[in-house]
RNA sequence: GGGUCGCUAGCUCAAUGGUAGAGCUGCGGACUUUUAAUCCGUAGGUUCGGGGUUCGAGCCCCCGGCGACCCA
């Protein structure tokens, strides 16, 4: 592309822009020749909009404060009179002001410019009095104003809901246009700070540990790969963070926990995305009935905090109760009674099998004995919990990492936390014997061999760790984004700012 | 992976195989207390892409893209 052929290109593709489009360019020069100045360096703002809501909200119809203030804020809508125009100011937080400019004001320049040039969409600031309409509307009477950012894209209606694939794609205009999208993206934040609070008000350290690792372990998981220049090597995105944890413990760290993305490269919808946030977190001394209790404790105190209530209402009015203790109950027990017959570690797997052909599930050719199970389980019980539901004592062969139950033959003590039909939680009995953990990673590694791409691959180091010696430990991960799915009922992709979508 | 549905103006959506429309937005005009302001006027389209059937395709057929839902 050579210099002189570029303006003509670029002309040709200002030509094609839809007419408002083109419109709104033509103000921008306006603005730019004439002033105010469409995206100036800075502006006389003195206070917010949230502020002022905060302190004048209780004012009455057609009060006037003396107060004068230069206020921000992005126009939702425009009702332009005659000689008196309005406009409602929108903030990040979906408060809203309204601006006021009346021609005895500001004046016939400074109103003529308003009408000819402001936008739906642009952000504008006002100088001018705090008061309030005769209608009772809280409003800056503008004694002047100015351009703070001019919009060249036109907004999408308010008035309709946002198409699915606007508010993925742009996610910037489902903030500006759904305060709900709003709400989400904030709660999260506030959703991690509290389960950082939960944890280090229990002494837990936080840590991070690598994300790029020269093998993945720690989970049941396929990788993502990328490669390093430098050491001309492949490594790997973390599945989880649980392997070096443990090499914390083994150091010292007798409670630990982390809170960080997680990469599988599995399969994406509205549960599952190939980046999500994990807890993970380790305690020396304490069991999984333990971290059972420390995980109904985070994601209540959570609650707690984004809704004020454990009985509280999703976005679309469904009501969630998270109160109380929370059900228990036992894998192998709770399948035989739905099937109505025993099922345990020792049932052949030819019963299992013929058990999922007349479930419907399809069996793949990786399954081992515990997968079967834990299918038959899935299709079976998980859709008979009306509450949040701690699933306990797994199959010993899908858990490499978990130790045998202490009286239970055949499985492990680990749990997996469901709410809403939802895999939120897990957590274990870590296994602490380095013996084991070695016998069950080498059978790991074969299946590995055998074209199971969610095996996990020896890892020598985390065994020499645990082979220096790891207390009794309990172990858990919470999915963060789980967790504000059952905050709000929303899809992950939309617990998520900025989803994995495939390019346009 | 399989099935169903969807993709049309800036946005949300209509349109028996027969002139592609509406509301909002935009543009022009009126209006000094509006709240999705109202009223009058007006502009706006490569119907996701490609191929086919037909006198004629937004619509029917085939291939592809993106997405939603259900099943596995």
């Amino acid at each position: 592309m050579t210099e002189q052929s570029a303006p003509a290109v670029d002309d040709v593709e200002v030509d094609d822009l839809p007419e408002q489009m083109l419109v709104r360019r033509d103000k921008r020069a306006r603005l730019l020749s004439d002033g105010p100045h469409p995206y100036p360096v800075t502006l006389p703002v003195t206070t917010t909009i949230d502020a002022l809501r905060a302190e004048y909200g209780h004012l009455g119809i057609d009060e006037a404060t003396g107060v004068n203030v230069g206020v921000s804020g992005r126009i939702m809508f425009i009702r332009n009179t005659g000689k008196l125009c309005f406009a409602t100011l929108r903030t990040g937080t979906g408060e809203t002001l309204q601006a006021m400019l009346s021609l005895a004001q500001v004046g016939e320049e400074a109103l003529e410019s308003w009408k000819s040039l402001v936008d739906i969409g642009d952000t504008v600031c006002v100088e001018g009095e705090v008061i309030t309409s005769k209608r009772g509307e809280l409003s800056v009477m503008a004694d002047s104003w100015q351009m703070a950012a001019k919009a060249l894209r036109p907004l999408p209606v308010a008035h309709k809901p946002l198409g699915e694939q606007t508010r993925v794609r742009q996610r910037y205009i489902d903030l500006i246009m759904r305060p709900e999208a709003n709400t989400i993206a904030r709660m999260r934040p506030a959703v991690m700070a509290s389960i950082r609070s939960s944890l280090t008000g229990r002494d837990y350290i936080e840590v991070e540990t690598p994300m790029l690792q020269t093998q993945h372990g720690g989970a049941a998981a396929r990788p993502f790969i990328t490669h390093m220049n430098a050491y001309d090597m492949e490594l790997y995105l973390r599945i989880a963070p649980e392997l070096f944890l443990k090499r914390c413990v083994v150091g010292g760290f007798d409670r630990v926990f982390e809170i960080n993305r997680n990469f599988r490269n599995e399969g994406a919808d509205s549960t599952h995305s190939p980046e999500f946030v994990m807890l993970e977190a380790y305690q020396t001394y304490a069991d999984y009935n333990d971290m059972a209790r420390i995980t109904r404790e985070t994601i209540q105190e959570a609650a707690l905090v984004v809704h004020g209530s454990l009985q509280f209402e999703h976005f679309d009015g469904t009501p969630q109760d998270l109160s109380g203790e929370w059900a228990q109950v036992s894998m192998f027990p709770a399948l035989s009674e739905a099937l109505g017959r025993e099922i345990s570690p020792q049932t052949p797997m030819e019963e299992l099998q013929q058990l999922c052909t007349q479930a419907g599930i399809a069996p793949e050719k990786t399954w081992i004995h515990g997968k079967f199970v834990e299918e038959l389980f899935e299709h079976h019980v998980i859709p008979t919990f009306t509450g949040p539901t701690f699933v306990r004592d797994f199959p010993v062969d899908t858990s490499p990492l978990v130790r045998d139950h202490r009286s239970i033959k055949g499985v492990v003590e680990k749990w997996d936390l469901y709410i809403n039909g939802s895999e939120t939680a897990t957590g274990y009995s870590e296994l602490t014997d380095p013996v084991i953990q070695r016998e069950r990673l080498v059978a790991q590694g074969t299946l590995a061999d055998r074209g199971d791409v969610e095996a996990m691959r020896l890892d020598e180091d985390f065994l020499r760790a645990l082979e220096y010696g790891m207390p009794p430990t309990g172990g858990i991960g919470i999915g963060v984004d789980r967790v504000l799915m059952c905050l709000t009922g929303v899809g992950i992709r939309e617990t998520i700012l900025f989803p994995l979508v495939k390019p346009e």
